[in-house]
DNA sequence: ACCTGTGAACACGTTCACAGCG
DNA sequence: CGCTGTGAACGTGTTCACAGGT
């Protein structure tokens, strides 16, 4: 009903709106009620003129010869974003990691809610970690369906990954961030997203690696390398 | 002195060979000497002819009609990816995040070795988080000097991580991983690469919702999309 | 017959330069 | 005159199809 333009959103572009929403809800306390392309691609890190296009995916949302507003802009982007209903998620695998992540605040602050966080070791199911506490994980179904969950995170080792996403998927979880080091098999209709930290570690390693030892070598880094 | 061809190695390759080597790890035990492109690939999670692609860039390093030696393959990528020498690392800030990462066996079993653990919090500072002792981020410069550390790890909160960057680059570090959501501004000749967890979560989100609002209206998402 | 290695085609994302509006 | 919005150019990364060995 609110839905002025269906244009289709790269989903790099999805990626850096994030960012740009979380440099404006800095700047809003600055008193301003204006920024520039330039100002916001500087704070964002990011090229002024890709900036504006990622913008203009939204359809048109700053004012000529002025700039964006602050408010207005943190709103179009909020509501893109989808951050107004916040979205349940349940959490399987309660080590370090994803003790993090239940713990982050950015979290909740950004319409997001771990619904659910499940364990298989007896010594964690029962201890309350930012503020829920761990069931075991043969109630995953229950509690998917309890919490009417639609995205799932995975932070198990990865030997028990794929059939941590087996039953999420079958629960009827259709959008899964997998932090354990596997390749997950999905059926069609269900989105993956993979994060791996000793991965980027190793290409942080190389990089350094060939600067020092062949200096007129250097690969070719321009799309997603550098400080992006 | 071993470098068959300086050829350069794109960027995104670079991250595929850290999980192609992964895999071949796991694939060792099975007992098996060879490997085709098919199997490796679907192992783990890309394109047959990508991943022939990706080997290219090292040199010939298959048998034609019959595939990949494992161990051969291993220690090929093993070289390139330069985990003979083990790299220290110095991580700064010892919380959830940083904690998980300190203690994650994954880096030690691949040629890194964080050397220097420190933060700012007094009550942190003296425990031993994955075999080190914690020690105050007043001595980032002492033990930046100390363990020859090229690598810096920022898992602090947004305020104080630009300043822990520059303290980090002055004090020689010039490849830095950054888990903290901003924007860092290095020196040319520094490195950054970023890992924005909140991010992922916001994608996945998006695409979810998109999903269940618009139907007819679907992202575009090729290239970094879908299970990867 | 099989599987690797690779040039060529294609799609995506980024950057540039300027037109268009306030 | 300033800054947004955008078509067009460019570069990178991915996919395809087949040539080249074993």
């Amino acid at each position: 009903m609110s839905e002025s333009r269906p244009r289709i959103v790269p989903e790099a572009t999805v990626a850096r709106l994030a960012v740009y929403l979380r440099v404006l809800a800095g700047l809003a306390d600055g008193g301003r009620s204006h920024v520039s392309s330039g100002e916001l691609a500087s704070a964002a890190g990011v090229n002024p003129a890709g900036l504006r296009k990622d913008l203009s995916y939204l359809g048109p949302c700053g004012v000529r010869g002025v700039g964006y507003s602050i408010s207005g802009l943190r709103d179009r982007l909020t509501e893109v974003l989808g951050g107004e209903r916040s979205r349940p998620c349940v959490l399987v695998g309660i080590g370090r990691l994803g003790s993090a992540l239940a713990d982050y605040t950015g979290f909740a602050s950004r319409g997001f809610q771990f619904a659910g966080l499940l364990d298989s070791d007896p010594r964690q199911v029962g201890t309350e970690v930012g503020g829920l506490v761990v069931r075991p994980v043969e109630e995953l179904e229950a509690v998917v369906a309890e919490t009417h969950a639609a995205i799932g995170v995975i932070t198990t080792p990865a030997e028990v990954a794929q059939s941590v996403c087996d039953r999420l998927v079958a629960a009827g979880v259709r959008s899964i961030l997998n932090f354990a080091p596997v390749a997950l098999t999905v059926p069609a209709g269900v989105d993956v997203r993979k994060v791996d930290l000793s991965v980027e570690l190793q290409v942080l390693a190389f990089l350094d690696q060939q600067r020092d030892g062949s200096p007129p070598v250097v690969a070719a880094l321009r799309a997603t390398g550098g400080a992006r």
